[in-house]
DNA sequence: TACCCTCGCGATAACGTTATCTCGCAGGGT
DNA sequence: ACCCTGCGAGATAACGTTATCGCGAGGGTA
């Protein structure tokens, strides 16, 4: 032993042990210790037991950012959401079917900030991740394509990235208006009305023309009954008294996520909600509890979180293959709210 | 120069360029471009403007893994809690709390099962995070023992971690059933029932004591009121059964958690459910939704898990810190079922 | 017996960063 | 003319692990 010093005098963390420590313990060279702390069959079985004593003797754990530094790979993804915290059944797949490949997953909220999205992935970049999954918020990836080039596969999910191109998973947005809206006219309804988020961002965009696409191929008009725009209780109100109470009220409503819907049953207040027919994009926590229970059109969230790793799996496996989008289908769940005829 | 490939022949990923390439590129040592990133002021304008050239024409990206190999902390705490990907205002207020202090947080999910508990623990440990907060599952977790020792920071949320002693900050179980049972007396109930999780797991077993405690403190007997067990629908109905349908059927509810709640509810049905007074332990989601909407006792979420956060910095501060108990008070947050008289 | 191969282990060089030490040089006081 | 000080930059040694290489012993073959 070189010294008596085993603890630290400032107070400041004991130091661990290392692989060098256990070598000088077992009386093995370095390179031993490795071998037997990665289960290499080359090593005798008397060298190995000196070994694994010597480990628990010291309690040595082997230091995970050595072995990432020298082996350059960390087993680990990054997961850039909107909201962990949440419900969010896409990340739940995500982190399930990382667990399956073996790989450790790291999750952080990007909480609706463009600054905060960039600050996350630039931070998963210079941590050098395996892979990246990010639903993406802001409206200019470009900074991310040094990245790209240089080897660091992305996903996108829920939506495309602007500006760079990879791969991407998401739900077919404009189907799934159009299952809703078809929902609704098979009881009757001929005038329907929409509540969504804003144009700005992608998903809102693409739901709100979807929606105004399937009122023009039933003839319809849109004066009053397409209403994208802040999810706020003020201008939901105003959207649903335009929508409701105009001279040509509508009598069955789509909401366009799940913010929408459940700003749209608050400011309805639970008598006049029971009496519109209501079909909701994107499943809402405890449908089933509401009353009427809300029938809505589900997004496959698991399968778009399982896709999501699976082309990250892919593109870590081959960079060079060509930018895959994958479009997952949408499935209606009746529970009464969008069977309330005409 | 040793040789002509810049790129890579296999297909694998291409080579980031490192603080050495930096520095050849700039033409200055490679100290200097290691002051520059991190901003140190000893640097004379124009090698910093130089090494800035240098690192924006090779889109240069420091390793985080080397730099904190090299300093020793990584910036990072670690949050095993039993789901990410759920509502978790706990977690929301840790990710929040971490950010506010400069650290970066990793979550996981422990997903109820003992073995995975264990397994994102030691990862942590392995991965040498600056501190750890973790909502415990398991029932023993002596095998963090060593990583105390080794100076590792823990922190417990939720309830208190089993055979080793470490900083903890939860609710007030006790009296916060006793605020519930207290509340349903005010309208007139005698006759109160309780349904809860299985007193194997810490809150179940704490609460249905503090629900015994109470009905004693009344002179009220026990039979047939209190119910913990697994949280099933063919449990709850059982116990429902007995609470509400015998020969002294109790005309109030306390439930023991949120996932009781729910499947009260779900078990009750809507009709059910809205005659019965209700007061539930823990927060529901989207509560004001219901019919009527549920009066609970709410946890101070946001408060738990900025003091878990809290305590974690204070230990990590100073290791040799006394072992600290934080215990949060419950608060009444009154919505109607818990006010329908008797 | 000479030779070559394999097998099991050890010495040592990386991985990409930061910390310590050294050194050259300019400026000012005695 | 001398030394001391301070300041800015470079050379080099870590951090804790894995990968490359080499070496000695043992055994099979000609």
């Amino acid at each position: 032993m070189s010294g008596a010093r085993d603890g630290n005098g400032t107070g400041g963390r004991p130091k661990r042990p290392t692989m060098v420590d256990v070598a000088r313990e077992a009386g093995v060279a370095l390179r031993t210790v490795s071998r037997v702390v990665n289960d290499d069959p080359t090593v005798g079985p008397e060298y190995a037991a000196k070994v694994q004593a010597a480990i628990t003797a010291l309690n040595y754990r082997p230091d995970e950012r050595a072995r990432q530094l020298r082996t350059g790979i960390t087993g680990t993804i990054g997961a850039a959401v909107r909201r962990i915290a949440e419900v969010n059944p896409e990340l739940a797949a995500i982190e399930q079917t990382a667990r399956e490949s073996g790989l450790t997953l790291f999750a952080a909220s990007t909480d609706f900030e463009e600054a905060r999205e960039r600050e996350i992935l630039v931070s998963m970049c210079r941590q050098r991740l395996d892979g990246i999954i990010v639903e993406p918020f802001g409206e200019n990836h470009g900074y991310l394509q040094p990245e790209l080039d240089a080897g660091m596969p992305v996903v996108a999910m829920d939506r495309p990235m602007s500006g760079i191109s990879v791969d991407c998973v998401m739900s077919d947005n404009a189907s799934g208006i159009g299952t809703a809206f078809h929902h609704l006219t098979r009881y009757g309804h001929r005038r329907i009305a929409y509540v969504g988020d804003r144009e700005q961002v992608y998903s809102g965009r693409e739901r709100a023309a979807a929606f105004r696409a399937a009122l023009g191929a039933h003839g319809q008009s849109l004066d009053g009954l397409v209403h994208p725009g802040e999810i706020t209780p003020e201008r939901v109100a105003a959207a649903l008294d335009t929508a409701l109470y105009g001279p040509e009220p509508a009598t069955a409503l789509v909401t366009g996520s799940m913010d929408t819907t459940l700003t749209v049953l608050r400011v309805l207040g639970p008598k006049a909600a029971s009496r519109l027919a209501i079909v909701g994009f994107d499943e809402v926590p405890h449908a089933d509890l509401l009353q009427p229970a809300l029938t809505v059109v589900a997004q496959q969230t698991a399968k778009i979180g399982r896709t999501a790793v699976e082309l990250l799996l892919a593109r870590m496996a081959d960079p060079g293959r060509p930018v895959q989008a994958v479009v997952v289908p949408l499935t209606l769940t009746v529970r009464g709210s969008g069977e309330i005829p005409v």
